[in-house]
DNA sequence: TTCGGGTACTGAACCGGTTTACCTCCGGAC
DNA sequence: GTCCGGAGGTAAACCGGTTCAGTACCCGAA
């Protein structure tokens, strides 16, 4: 009974009779050896079932093949956002089939973000890092580039950024939500904005105010943190305020079933009185009464391309912009016409 | 401008004026090394800005300094549940302050489950990983243990099993929400639960039939994937069936709200007609109309006692099973008292 | 025939730590 | 005075790959 060790390099040049040089050179497809020698070292590394040890390639080349994701927003309101998962196994997709392994890391109030990014860099536990939920002015990428990693953002930046971006354009979606509200009759709409801080939310509100504007609708716009206790509150404001909108479109599904659970509370009835439109177009928003209308946008591909970017900008690419394909709306029946004057009427 | 390379363990030995072996020795605490010694060491390490490469100390011990979580639902289902967030959070509680960190993989449809735990371990990537959603035989503790890895479970597993465990005891919030009912009058009650394969949805089923029989009131449980869909079809086909429960428990908060939206459709108010009780008690439940009655378990510590008590085993510690605190059960709008038989008659 | 240049391959250095074998010195026991 | 044991420390091997400097050989051109 001898001591079983892991076999390495070494038994499979010594196997093929060749050096260990050679074998390492035959696996990365380096010109230099013979097509002949090539397939007698894999051959002897198919018997032995030898795989190169990652640990080993890793202190070798400098890289971890490995990169990361750091969730920022606070557990709560992260915990009840199906947007993550999505985009996760997207990101998953891509990194399986390239050998890639993601670390996630969370920051949370009491571990602050950038001290998250530098235990990352510091220890090179990974080559690049995800960056999700873009702010205004977002100290990240100039954090990340001190740190020396490779990066690419979700969505583009509002600041100098020598990363790549992978975007997706929701002001189309919001767009595409007021027209719809516009069409059914409504001329007094709200939304139900996330953090101003979140280039993405505040992007929304902006396409919101902007396309009822161009619809020649008036426009309210309230902003919360992304949670459905927010996301409650705004409603039960909107609606207690004089120019009580019609029809109101939330930043996300989530905070659109809270609103449709203020409507409840208040007797409203959903499409009748107040129409309802979310944003991601989750399951859950399927099957609450009335189905939530809502803008769907793909966070599993979102997530695959942003892999595929990442991975490129680690190999030493240069960093591109790529714009992927428009949100649609998922039409359903928490949007209806706008309540006539009579009714108003009928229930002042 | 001279090459600028990262500073080495040698830079430190040069500088402390000893060798590279006793500051390793000094670094990790190990006897061998004299105070004043170690104390110079600790200097120069400090004034180099030194900490020791990863990848190196990976390399000669042998360890990632990572653990694994595979996700193995379906990204749909798992998408919507806020479970994995907190969870995570937990986990990521622990593993910051250990210089861990946590790789997530995804198992989906197209990428089986063991291929995913095989990858981690052929590479290494991991020393250990925690398993969740454990199932009825589940093969997967065999399989981590042919890998080599260690473990812990979410749970208590059905077979023989060389690892930790740590548990809630959810049959106990299951017994909570069905003696809630029958203090409430129900007596005619009915569960949605998840798979039957899931060790823990079985579980809540059968303390459900338990609960129901001690407390002498008739039960009927579905069985579902724990998505929206199939809660709001198990919901329907309850409601339809001849003998209508006056009351459903959900296996997830998630099916719950699925379900109130069924009873919306069909007319019925909640809680008059019926009354719902939730799992997990996310934060959306609290906003729907009416505010989700549910049995609440503390996510995130049970991630965080589960990551120590990985790193336990991982650091060589003998297997222990924990149990963590009850669950609780948080009374809201969505549970009243049962209909009396006069307004069933009038329903009629 | 000689020389140049490319191809195939080897051996050793290297990545940056940990660990082991061994050496020296010192104090206490006999 | 000698012997022993332990504390403090060093040098080198080791983890398992990659990479670089060289060497041997072959072919075609001058």
């Amino acid at each position: 009974m001898t001591k079983q060790s892991r076999t390495t390099i070494a038994d499979v040049a010594r196997r093929a009779g060749v050096s260990k040089g050679s074998v390492s050179f035959a696996l990365n497809d380096r010109p230099g050896v013979a097509p002949e020698t090539r397939a007698r070292i894999l051959e002897a590394a198919k018997e032995l079932g030898w795989t190169p040890s990652l640990r080993a390639r890793s202190l070798s080349v400098g890289k971890s093949f490995a990169c990361g994701l750091v969730v920022g927003r606070s557990p709560d309101v992260i915990a009840a956002d199906p947007f993550f998962h999505s985009l996760i196994a997207g990101i998953e997709d891509e990194f399986s089939v390239a050998g890639q392994v993601l670390v996630l890391a969370v920051a949370t109030p009491g571990r602050h973000e950038s001290v998250t990014y530098r235990g990352l860099a510091e220890d090179k536990r990974v080559d690049g890092v995800i960056l999700t939920d873009l702010r205004a002015g977002d100290d990240r990428m100039a954090l990340v580039r001190e740190l020396g990693l490779a990066a690419v953002t979700l969505g583009v930046a509002d600041v100098d950024s020598p990363y790549s971006s992978v975007s997706v354009d929701d002001s189309a979606g919001v767009r595409l939500a007021v027209r719809h509200l516009a069409e059914l009759g409504h001329r007094r709409v709200a939304h139900v904005a996330g953090p101003d801080a979140m280039l993405h939310s505040s992007r929304r509100k902006h396409a919101f105010e902007q396309a009822a504007q161009d619809a020649g609708i008036r426009a309210h716009a309230v902003t919360t943190d992304f949670s459905a206790r927010e996301g409650a509150l705004a409603t039960e404001a909107l609606l207690a305020g004089e120019l009580r909108p019609t029809a109101i479109v939330y930043s996300n599904d989530h905070m659109a079933v809270a609103g449709l659970g203020v409507a409840g509370r208040l007797g409203l009835s959903v499409p009748d009185d107040l129409s309802i439109i979310g944003f991601d177009d989750t399951e859950l928003g399927r099957y609450v009464y009335p189905a939530l209308t809502s803008v769907a946008t793909d966070a599993r591909e979102w997530g695959a391309v942003a892999a595929r970017t990442l991975l490129a900008a680690v190999g030493g690419e240069a960093p591109v912009d790529i714009r992927l394909a428009e949100p649609t709306l998922s039409v359903r029946g928490s949007t209806g016409p706008a309540p006539t004057e009579l009714r108003g009427i009928r229930r002042a």
